[in-house]
DNA sequence: AAGCGACCCAACCGCAGGGAC
DNA sequence: TGTCCCTGCGGTTGGGTCGCT
C-alpha cells in the first residue's frame, strides 16, 4: 500500500503555470494567505492545480521579493562556504541569501557555480587510468555525489592562497575551537570515538566554551545560558547531519601530510563553524564579509590561477596512496581513524 | 535554414517530519 | 500510542532556449 497522492492527479492541470493562473493565485494570496492550508487552496480559488504546485509557484516565483538571476559575488561565497561546510542543505543556504529561494539556489549550484569550481577537474583528461581506479575504489563508490564534491572543495580550499590558509583572512577560532584544533595537531584527536568530537562535554568545556571573547560573544552572554546551549546544539545539529555522525565524511578528515606543522582541514572545518555559527545565530546580522574576504576567497580565480590545481585530486590520492603499501588513499584516510 | 547537443530552470515527485486527532 | 494529513525539502525531469555545425 503505497501513500495516497495528495491530490487527484487525473483532473490536476500540470506545467508552467499561465499569467491567468499566476494573477489568481497571486491576487488571492495577497489578500487572504495560504490560510494555513495549501491543499484546500486550488479548491477554494476555482484552480485545477495541485496545492503542493501552487506553493511552490507562490513561494519561488510570485511571492514579493524574490529575486531571480544576477547573483552577485558575495552571495556566490556565501553559498560555496555554506555548501562546503553543511551540504546540499539548500534551504538553510536559502535563508542566509534574502530574496533567493532554495530552488533558485540549487538550480544556481547545479548549473553554474558547481561547474566552475569542479568543471576543469572533471573535463581534465589527465592519468583517466587513475581515475578509473578513483571509480572503482570501494570506499570512494560509498560516498554521494555531494560529498564527493564537497571533498574536490574542501581540498580545492587547501591551497595556500585560500581564504581559510591565510591568517589575515581566517577567522579567528573560539578558543575551544582552538583548543580542539591544538589537540588535533597533537594527534591525540580522533573524530571515530564520540567524546572526540569537539562538543564541549564537560563543566570545564562548556564554561570555557561560552566564555565571551568579545563585544558579541559579551552581548551574547547577557542572554541565558540555556539559551545558548540551546542555540549552539542546534546548530551543531547541521553539523551533526552534515557530516559530524560520519567521520568518513571528507570535511570532517583532516589532511594528514608529513610535515605539516598545521592540520588544514580540522582548522578549515573550524573556521567554517565559526563564520556559520555567526551566520545562524545571526551575531553579525547578517551576513557581512570584509571586502579583503571576498577578494581573497575567490575560488574561480584560483581555479584559473594555476594548471596545477586541475590534478590536485589526484595528486592528493598518489600523496596518500604512496605513503603506505595500500594501494587507495581513500582506504588509507579512513584506516587512520581506526 | 535545419539539425543537433548542451545548457538552463521551472516544475514535479517522493519522502521525512511534525502536528492534530 | 498510532494513524492520518499537511508541509517542507532535496533530487530529478523535461521543455524551452541557445549556440555550433
Amino acid at each position: 500500500m503505497g501513500r495516497a497522492p495528495c491530490c487527484d492527479k487525473v483532473n490536476m492541470k500540470k506545467g508552467p503555470w499561465s499569467p491567468e493562473e499566476d494573477a489568481k493565485l497571486k491576487a488571492y494570496m495577497d489578500k487572504n494567505g495560504a490560510g494555513g492550508n495549501w491543499l484546500a487552496l486550488p479548491h477554494k480559488i476555482g484552480m485545477k492545480r495541485c496545492g503542493k504546485s501552487c506553493r511552490l509557484r507562490w513561494l519561488n516565483y510570485l511571492r514579493p521579493n524574490i529575486k531571480h538571476g544576477g547573483f552577485t559575488e558575495e552571495e556566490n561565497n556565501i553559498i560555496c562556504s555554506l555548501y562546503i561546510s553543511i551540504g546540499s542543505r539548500w534551504s538553510i543556504i536559502a535563508a542566509q541569501l534574502p530574496g533567493r529561494t532554495d530552488n533558485d539556489i540549487k538550480n544556481y549550484w547545479n548549473t553554474k557555480l558547481k561547474k566552475k569550481l569542479l568543471g576543469k577537474f572533471k573535463q581534465s583528461n589527465q592519468n583517466p587510468k587513475d581515475m578509473n581506479q578513483i571509480e572503482e575504489n570501494s570506499y570512494s563508490n560509498t560516498l554521494s555525489n555531494s560529498t564527493l564534491e564537497r571533498l574536490q572543495l574542501h581540498m580545492q580550499l587547501q591551497s595556500p592562497f585560500s581564504l581559510y590558509n591565510n591568517p589575515t583572512l581566517c577567522p579567528n577560532l573560539h578558543p575551544f575551537q582552538d583548543k580542539m584544533t591544538q589537540r588535533s595537531m597533537s594527534g591525540s584527536f580522533n573524530p571515530m570515538v564520540q567524546n572526540e568530537i569537539p562538543f564541549p562535554h564537560t563543566k570545564q568545556e562548556k564554561d570555557e566554551f561560552y566564555k565571551p571573547t568579545s563585544p558579541c560573544d559579551a552581548l551574547q552572554e547577557s542572554s541565558s545560558k540555556d539559551n545558548l546551549v540551546e542555540n549552539y546544539y542546534n546548530y551543531s545539529s547541521v553539523h551533526i547531519n552534515a557530516s559530524w555522525n560520519n567521520p568518513m565524511d571528507p570535511i570532517f578528515l583532516p589532511k594528514k601530510v608529513e610535515g605539516e606543522k598545521n592540520n588544514v582541514g580540522i582548522q578549515q572545518v573550524c573556521a567554517l563553524q565559526d563564520e556559520l555559527d555567526d551566520i545562524l545565530n545571526d551575531k553579525t546580522m547578517g551576513y557581512k564579509p570584509h571586502e579583503d574576504h571576498i577578494a581573497e576567497f575567490d575560488c574561480f580565480r584560483e581555479m584559473n590561477s594555476s594548471n596545477d590545481n586541475l590534478i590536485w585530486w589526484y595528486n592528493d590520492f598518489e600523496t596518500k596512496s604512496s605513503a603506505t603499501s595500500n594501494s587507495s588513499g581513500f582506504v588509507n584516510q579512513s584506516n587512520y581513524f581506526v
